[in-house]
RNA sequence: GGGUAGAUGGCAGAGUGGUCAAUUGCACCAGACUGUAAAUCUGGCCUCUUCGGAGUUCGGGGGUUCGAAUCCCUCUCUACCCA
């Protein structure tokens, strides 16, 4: 058995396991940073490890376009190409059918895009995406399915349930690969109702793991919150259950609250190319004058090698200066956060005290930083 | 000593009678970012403001004009050329 989930301790409904893929086990709940174009943007896989990153993310539309899926394979795998021997989840092109609509057109049959790169037609089909996937070599993969904007009307979004239950059983049935997991994907917006149906119709095709999808696509921050207990309970307890896009840390412990086991989110790289750190003091923008000449860390509750070698000042300067080492520092840094802040609530889960945990969390977020 | 060209908001640099509190870029200040078309984007950047506006600006001074950053006189300064 080359995947499997076991849960290890429970606390209220927030969950703690393990999770086995044919690259190793991860611990659950779990942050998987993501690296679309099969690289954590800025960060080389060895700092991306060093941090205790478990598994990351690969995104089928992206390297399909380029370099090809059939080309990775050919050389090997997404695992061997970009130097990561670890467990890889890949997204199947659902998000940017969410992202890309203003050029996309989907129908029953599949959607069609019009490249971001060159303008040229292509066609993302449930088989096509599976295809891709299993040349890609990904441990888990997910199925497509169609992401609707939150604001989406009620028709819309009980089309996109639709459509995203007749895909996923197209991509269960095209699915080949015994080593690799494909995980369903659940939709209907904020209607408990619409994600109730949507998840029965997929929990009885029994897939090896479940993901909530279509958050974070616009609704305010407490919607979704409110939505996600109900939303995780809607999926096996046995299974995996994956937050598709989320978060911000305190989106995280939500979840994680709830009972979600795995979560992504480009927010960690993204916003720190863009000169945000995280830490358990709140989020700190480095190019605000204020760190000028702040001789201090990050964060002086982090190891990671920015917090352990370089001041505010310093990184402060490299993002005046526009240096490249800034938005890796600080990737690395973020990842770094999310990571020990997954590790802290698995553990206070296994205590039973992730309740507590939780609201010390907030405290501190919400006191000034 | 003579000649020529200039002097515009932190900097560079448009504008050359009204639509100019003054294009644009940089610098600076702040904000956003949630399955990555993002090392990106947005806003602010003379003073005050009840955010509707109001008041002072384009080297200094004086003038022409209903009206001047823009025209005239003069002074100061800068660059280059000739002595």
């Amino acid at each position: 058995m080359p995947f499997s989930f076991k849960l290890q301790h429970q606390d209220e409904t927030a969950r703690a396991g393990l999770l086995a893929t044919p690259h190793g086990d991860i611990a659950t709940p779990v942050f998987m940073p993501v690296g679309t174009q099969a690289t954590v943007k800025g960060l080389t896989p060895e700092m991306v490890r060093s941090v205790g990153a478990q598994i990351i993310l690969g995104n089928t539309y992206h390297l399909a376009l380029r370099p090809g899926d059939e080309l990775i394979r050919d050389l090997g795998g997404l695992h061997r190409f970009m130097h990561w021997d670890r467990p890889i989840l890949t997204d199947s092109g659902g998000f940017q059918v969410f992202s890309l609509a203003s050029q996309a057109k989907i129908t029953d049959e599949g959607a069609k895009f019009r490249s971001h790169i060159d303008g040229s037609p292509l066609e993302l089909t449930p088989e096509k995406a599976v295809e891709i996937q299993q040349n890609l070599g990904s441990d888990i993969a997910m199925v497509l399915d169609e992401c609707p904007p939150a604001q989406s009307d009620p028709a819309v979004m009980r089309n996109a349930v639709r459509r995203s239950i007749l895909w996923a059983g197209r991509c269960q049935r095209h699915h080949s690969r015994a080593e690799q997991a494909l995980f369903a994907i659940v939709q209907g917006g904020l209607d408990v109702g619409l994600r109730a149906e949507c998840a029965h119709e997929l929990v009885a095709m029994e897939f090896p793991g479940y993901a909530l999808g279509g958050f974070s696509v616009g609704e305010a921050p407490e919607q979704m919150h409110a939505a996600l207990p109900a939303c995780a309970a809607l999926l096996p307890e046995a299974k995996p259950r994956y937050l598709m896009g989320v978060g911000r840390p305190q989106d995280l412990l939500v979840g994680v609250a709830a009972g979600i086991d795995m979560f992504d989110c480009v927010m960690p790289t993204r916003n720190g190319r863009n000169a945000l750190a995280f830490t358990y003091d709140g989020p700190l923008r480095l190019r605000n004058a204020k760190h000028r000449r702040d001789p201090g860390p990050l964060a002086s509750d982090c190891d990671c090698y920015c917090c352990a070698n370089f001041s505010r000042a310093y990184l402060h300067h490299l993002f005046a200066a526009e240096e490249m080492l800034g938005p890796t520092l600080l990737s690395l840094h973020n990842i770094a956060y999310y990571l020990r802040l997954m590790a802290d609530a698995r553990q206070a889960i296994a205590e039973k005290r992730f309740a507590a945990f939780h609201r010390g969390c907030l405290a501190r977020w919400q006191s000034d930083s």
